[in-house]
DNA sequence: AATTTTGCCCTAGAAAATCTAAGGGTAGAT
DNA sequence: ATCTACCCTTAGATTTTCTAGGGCAAAATT
C-alpha cells in the first residue's frame, strides 16, 4: 500500500489557451470566435485560472476587460509557450497515414475564387484529403492547424505569403442594367448594393473615378459578397467588384463592368502556405 | 449572420499532457502516478490521440507498451513544449497574493526528519503558506509544481541541489532488545525488520560490518518506514536505521545503536530548491 | 508445470469539466 | 430619454473525462 498522495494540481490547461487568446486578442469575445465557444465559457476559464492563481488577470469594465499589468506580464510566456505545443502539435499531424491539407479562405474568396480552381488543386494534391474552411479572419498559421489560407487583405510581409493578385475594384451590373447606363453620373439612379465588410468600397471607388459624385447609401447589405453577386446578376443592383472574385462572371458574361476606371484598394489576393 | 463554420480542431490538450508523460517515463501506468489518474485514463487519451492524429503512438506489448518510432521522435517537441507551459505557469503562479511554498518529501523524510523542523521553517517562511506532500519519487521541479524537494536518493549533480548529509545506516533497537546483543552475531537470534523499498539495507550493512554473517529474510516488511521505527521502538525487532531519521529517536534514548559500525550507502538526504 | 505478478485493454456508470442560453449592465447613438 | 450594440456573468444542461471491476497475455516465481 505505497503512499500517493494527491500533488498540487496544476493549473487546467484548456484555461490556460483560452486565457492566452483572451490576452493576445484583448476580449473574451474574440479569444472565445478563435476557440470556436461562446465568451460564456472564456469567462469561466478565466475566472477558473483567476481562483487558481488567486491573483486578477483582467479588469473588468462595462465595455470590455481590460489585462492587469500582471496579466500583461504573462501574455509573451504564454504565447511562447503554446507556440511550442503548437509546433508538436504539427509535428504530430505530419505523421498521420493520409495527410489533409486543411485551407482556410474567405467566405468569398473561397466560394469565387477558389471553387473553380478547386479540381485542379484536387488533382495535384493526389493522395490527400483537402478540407476548405471559410473564415471571416485570416488564422495565425503557427498556431492553427491550416496549411494555407487565401485571403483578400494588406499584405502583412510574413514568410511564406505570396501574392496572387493586387486587388482592384470597379463597379458590375447585369448587361440589362448596364445598358442604362452611359456615364457614371447615370449610378445616381441606380440602386447600389454592398457587401456588409466591405461597405465602403463604393466610396473607395468614387473618390478615385468619379470625385464629387455623391448619394446616400441606402441599398441593400449582404453579408456574404456572394449573395451580392448573385443579386446583381439578377439585375437588383449595381455593386462594386473585385477583380479576383468577379472574373468568371465577367468571362461568361454573366456581369459586365460599364465604366473603365480600376481603383487599387492597396489590398491583395495573397496566399500564405504552411 | 457571419459565417463562422467549425475550424479543424486541435488535439485535445490533456491528451497531449497525457502522451507527454507516458512517451517520457515510458508506461501507462507511471504517467497515470504522475498525473494522479487512473492507467485507463491515460489509455484513453492516447487512444484518442491515436485516433486524432490518426497514426499509432505506442506498440501495446503483454506487459507495457513500446513507442513507436514515430511515437518517440515526438517526445522531444512535446517535453519543450511542456516545459515552456511549465514555465509560465511557474511565473502565473509567482503573482499570487499569498504564495505557497510546496515542498515535496519522501515520507519517511517528511515523517522523521521534516517534521520536528516544521515549526522553525515555518517561521522562517512567514506570511507563505506551506504545504508538504509525501511521494516516493523525487519529482521534476520544472515541470511540476514544487518549489523544494527532500529526498534520501543517490545525488543527481542538478543544480539547485543540496547535500544535507550523507546517508550513513547502521542497526537500531529499543534499549530492551539492545541489552540481549553484545556483538553482531547475536543479531542471528532476534527479528530483523524491513523496510519495503530499502529491503536491501540489512544486505548492505552486514557485508561492510560482519561479513559472512547470513540469515534468510524472514521478518516483516513494513511498506512506510515510519511505522517500522514504530514497531522497532515497541521492540519487535530490529532495523536498519538511516542516520538522518533515527536521529530523533536516538537522542531521546527510544531507540539505540548497539554497534558502532556506520556503513554509508552512497545516498546522501538532499535538498533541492527552485 | 502451475502460480503469481505485471502491465495494458475494455466497458459501464459516476464524477467533473465544459458549454450554451438567457440575463443584466454600461456606453454611445438616435 | 430611449434604443442599440456590446460584453461579461450566472445557472442549468451537456459533454468529456475518470474510476472501478473484469480480462488477457507474457514474464517471473514456485
Amino acid at each position: 500500500m505505497p503512499v500517493s498522495p494527491p500533488r498540487p494540481k496544476g493549473p487546467p490547461l484548456n484555461a490556460l489557451r483560452a486565457f492566452e487568446a483572451a490576452i493576445r486578442l484583448g476580449g473574451f469575445a474574440q479569444a472565445a470566435e478563435e476557440l470556436c465557444v461562446t465568451p460564456g465559457a472564456i469567462s469561466q476559464h478565466i475566472k477558473a485560472l483567476e481562483d487558481w492563481a488567486e491573483v486578477p488577470l483582467f479588469e473588468r469594465r462595462s465595455q470590455g476587460v481590460v489585462p492587469t499589468e500582471f496579466g500583461l506580464s504573462l501574455a509573451e510566456p504564454f504565447a511562447t509557450a503554446f507556440d511550442s505545443i503548437g509546433q508538436a502539435v504539427r509535428h504530430l499531424r505530419s505523421g498521420a497515414q493520409q495527410q489533409t491539407i486543411h485551407i482556410a479562405a474567405l467566405p468569398s474568396v473561397a466560394q469565387l475564387w477558389l471553387s473553380p480552381r478547386l479540381p485542379m488543386i484536387r488533382t495535384a494534391l493526389a493522395g490527400h484529403r483537402l478540407s476548405v474552411t471559410a473564415l471571416e479572419t485570416p488564422p495565425n498559421l503557427q498556431r492553427e492547424l491550416f496549411d494555407i489560407s487565401i485571403f483578400l487583405d494588406t499584405p502583412t510581409g510574413q514568410p511564406g505569403e505570396t501574392i496572387l493578385a493586387e486587388d482592384v475594384i470597379f463597379p458590375v451590373c447585369s448587361p440589362e442594367v448596364a445598358a442604362r447606363l452611359t456615364s457614371p453620373k447615370d449610378l445616381l439612379n441606380e440602386t447600389w448594393l454592398y457587401d456588409a465588410v466591405w461597405a465602403d468600397d463604393w466610396d473607395h471607388w468614387l473618390a478615385q473615378a468619379a470625385p464629387g459624385l455623391k448619394k446616400k447609401p441606402n441599398g441593400p447589405h449582404f453579408s456574404l459578397y456572394t449573395i451580392a453577386l448573385e443579386e446583381t446578376k439578377h439585375s437588383a443592383g449595381i455593386l462594386i467588384g473585385h477583380a479576383a472574385l468577379v472574373d468568371t462572371a465577367l468571362k461568361s458574361g454573366d456581369l459586365v463592368a460599364p465604366f473603365g476606371e480600376r481603383v487599387a484598394t492597396g489590398k491583395a489576393l495573397t496566399v500564405t502556405v504552411s
